[in-house]
DNA sequence: TAGCCGAATTAGACACAGTCCAAGTCTTGC
DNA sequence: GCAAGACTTGGACTGTGTCTAATTCGGCTA
């Protein structure tokens, strides 16, 4: 099973898939992982911590660190690195890419279905793809 | 004229270059013009802090992150976004694209001359193109 | 050459994301 | 209920990058 975005997840549902990636279900790993699975955006770790602190109980900056690395390494989440400032968090672990808006911030998906990349080179011996990012970097018009 | 990383610069190149770009040439931001151009790495700031005062005069942190958002402002060079932690700065402004070693935190040009991306979605209104960045993340085999 | 003026540089304080650590608190198995 | 391990916590700490107020530089005029 592998978790969607979606806006209501019961409880339940959130620990079962948290044991299935090998992730001991604390009150605040549960509660984090409703945060960022219950809305289909990407957050920065602060945002995060605003959140969870806002719904319920108290939850410290280390506690959502530590959460966000584990949900990572675990592969529950991902991370989306656009912004020099900070990293946000990403809840759709399907292959896709993004649309950043550099004068908002806004970080956007795109379906990665239609796209293909062509022309790629080799890779060097004994090497190994990890993943690839495509960022597509926009602007409204009238800034410039 | 654009300026193309290589080993020799002279300084008068360098000076005619930052002039063509609207840029005041100064001791400073010839000598981080020199370390930047003349090695065909992608640096960050503090390392470029070294090795500018290891080559010569004292030039402050501030200095050099002033003159780095200067020369990019005037898109002299490019910055790369792929560590959470740093930003680099690429000496190649030509469209291109990254391989970024995730254990060794490596990262090398891909031309992107053979590059082709089908299937993009349409932008939203009113809103323009900045680039498109793509970054292969890699790792060494083993080292799984 | 002296003197002026705006631009550039500087040291150091600051802001902020993220990590570390040692102490405290839950859980779980027995 | 108790012990052991896992998790969480506050707060100190690190490192990147920014800001500011003061100084210095460099080019211009006379």
């Amino acid at each position: 099973m592998t978790l969607k975005p979606h806006p209501n997840y019961t409880r339940g549902e959130l620990v079962e898939v948290l044991r299935n990636h090998g992730i001991n279900p604390t009150h605040q790993r549960i509660e984090i992982a409703y945060v960022l699975f219950s809305r289909c955006e990407h957050l920065s770790a602060d945002q995060l911590l605003a959140l969870v602190n806002d719904r319920n109980s108290e939850t410290s900056k280390a506690t959502v660190y530590n959460t966000l690395n584990l949900f990572l390494e675990k592969k529950l989440i991902r991370e989306v690195i656009v912004d020099p400032s900070k990293v946000f968090y990403d809840p759709n672990t399907d292959v896709h890419h993004h649309f950043y808006d550099i004068d908002t911030g806004e970080l956007t998906d795109i379906d990665a279905a239609d796209i293909e990349v062509s022309g790629l080179p080799q890779l060097p011996e004994g090497v190994v793809t990890e993943g690839v990012d495509i960022i597509v970097r926009i602007r409204s018009e009238q800034a410039v």
